[in-house]
RNA sequence: GCGUCGAUGGUCUAGAGGCAUGACUUAGGCCUUCCAAGCCUAAAGCCCGGGUUCAAAUCCCGGUCGACGCACCA
């Protein structure tokens, strides 16, 4: 017995169980058999991706940059200005004889011979990463037709670019400034897989950063990054896409910035500033790196590309935020396409500016910090499986507990329970089972703390509280339980 | 998309033509003064569709989903 089996019961795959069997992840539609590259986050998981985003939120609020929200459903138009309807869809071709599909490459075309069997290969249409709709009812073969097809976005950028001049002049028509924006986002990938990893569906956290090309290597704040190191893999040495987690230079921003391995400051602020972000979360620092993209995997619109990337004890290393340098490219396709003046007025005189994006992936991010939090240590004889997740994350604050199954401990443990829940502290309520088997439930979830009613409780107004990761216990009076858990 | 392997209660699993196994879990109860203890009771399952057969969870075909490899991942 091989594959599923084997590896369904390998200790690698204990988070994902965990996910599963305690309310963070399930698959989409699974009653009517699932489709592929979908997954409903539960209760547990919402509350912990919403934490997630609302962190990013604040991270970059702090910079100053305001946050908006734009469309899913974007006009045809766009897509053929921003080069995704091009660059996304892919003419391919069929074998004759053994029917396999291929994207049109440099042996793979029509009239050329099928790599696996020989056959002659001919054209079979194109395949197109995104999703296609129709905003309003078309006229059967009108030009309506053309004029009504839409597409769902496949990133959320271009949602900001298209509101550029609103938002240049929302800033006082001055640069730089950035805009966010969190949501989702929509790809037919050919096959998803490995869970959260490659999803139809996926929820981006995207920054656009608009700067005069000229104050590209002078960002204001950069000496405050200068020195965060990083491991940094730039495109010269990277000719192998499963390097070791050895294989990485060690620098700080600030070299890498003068040295010219990152193009410029704002690249590199923005770098750093995204190694700030994850280590905040709680992401495994020794497991990230950035990697440079080189020239022939970089996106059609960017001029220069690193990845952050996590490695996964499950599957590897995975991107979970890329930092691109877009240039002027959106901007100057959108001004040309749609005739709109995208230029901005300085003492230099009009400039376009050039575009600063760190793209996080939310539920790569979501997983990683599974990864990261989970782990399992031996207790006397059982097993005790943790998601150290850091306080501000946790989806349930803490837990009460009556110590045992009596009216008077229970009744006071509803009140305190009500009284944090009043405070609009999320709390839960366990009053089942062994008080140990309650702390190895909210250990497994990742809450930080359980408070345990006694009976001197009700002589003292005093309860235990209860830490997770150290197991340790404190004795505090009911008063001070709302500040210890702020 | 292609190929290989797989799918049994919520989870992990036994069974390979004839009553679906066990553990964990969950719920109710007893006991219990702080880390998955014990006892009693209960709940819960063969991925979907077709075929072969007296009889299919088991064999065959198709599909779906998953792991892995190839391709893809702007």
């Amino acid at each position: 017995m091989t594959d599923a089996r084997s590896s369904k019961g390998a200790p690698k795959d204990e988070v994902a169980e965990l996910a599963r069997r305690r309310g963070y992840l399930g698959q989409a539609f699974e009653i009517y058999g699932a489709a592929a590259g979908f997954y409903d986050y539960g209760p547990l998981g919402a509350g912990l991706k919403r934490r997630v985003e609302n962190q990013w939120r604040d991270f970059y609020m702090r910079e100053g940059f305001y946050e908006i929200e734009t469309t899913s459903v974007v006009p045809r138009s766009v897509f053929e200005a921003s080069g995704h309807l091009e660059s996304f869809t892919d003419p391919t071709v069929a074998c004759t004889r053994c029917k396999n599909f291929f994207r049109v490459a440099e042996d793979l075309d029509v009239g050329k011979r099928c790599p696996d069997c020989g056959g002659v290969l001919e054209a079979a249409g194109e395949i197109n990463l995104m999703f296609q709709t129709r905003i309003g009812v078309p006229k059967a073969g009108s030009e309506e037709n053309t004029k009504s097809e839409a597409y769902l976005r496949p990133e959320t950028a271009q949602g900001i670019f298209l509101n550029f001049q609103r938002l240049l002049r929302f800033n006082r028509d001055k640069l730089p400034f950035g805009i966010i924006q969190i949501g989702k986002a929509y790809r037919n990938e050919i096959s998803p897989r490995q869970s959260l990893i490659r999803l139809r569906e996926f929820t981006l956290a995207e920054v656009e950063v608009f700067v005069a090309p000229r104050e590209k290597n002078s960002h204001p704040e950069f000496e405050a990054v200068a020195d965060r190191k990083l491991r940094l893999v730039p495109a010269s040495s990277n000719t192998n896409y499963e390097l070791g987690i050895e294989n990485y230079e060690e620098k700080s921003v600030g070299e890498a910035v003068r040295s010219g391995i990152i193009a410029n400051e704002y690249l590199g602020y923005h770098i750093a500033k995204v190694d700030e972000f994850l280590e905040g979360l709680g992401i495994t620092r020794a497991k990230l790196r950035f990697r440079q993209h080189r020239r022939d995997e970089m996106a059609h619109y960017a001029t220069d590309c690193w990845d952050a990337e996590f490695l996964s004890d499950r599957y590897g290393w995975m991107e979970i935020v890329g930092v691109a340098d877009r240039g002027d490219y959106d901007l100057n396709a959108h001004a040309s396409s749609s005739n709109t003046d995208m230029s901005v007025r300085t003492e230099q005189g009009k400039i376009i500016p050039h575009v600063i994006e760190p793209s996080y992936g939310i539920d790569r991010i979501f997983y990683a910090l599974l990864e990261s939090a989970y782990y399992k240590e031996q207790v006397g004889k059982e097993n005790r499986q943790v998601l150290k997740l850091k306080i501000e994350l946790a989806p349930i604050r803490a837990a009460v507990f009556p110590l045992l199954n009596k009216a008077e401990l229970k009744e006071k443990a509803r009140e305190v329970f009500q009284n944090l829940r009043d405070a609009s502290i999320f709390v839960e309520y366990d009053g089942s089972g062994s008080i140990g088997r309650r702390y190895r439930r909210q250990d497994e979830i990742g809450t930080p703390y359980c408070i345990t009613i006694d009976y001197e409780t009700l002589e003292d107004d005093a309860v235990t509280i209860r830490e997770r990761d150290t197991m340790k216990q404190v004795r505090v009076p009911i008063a001070e339980v709302e500040k210890i858990l702020a």
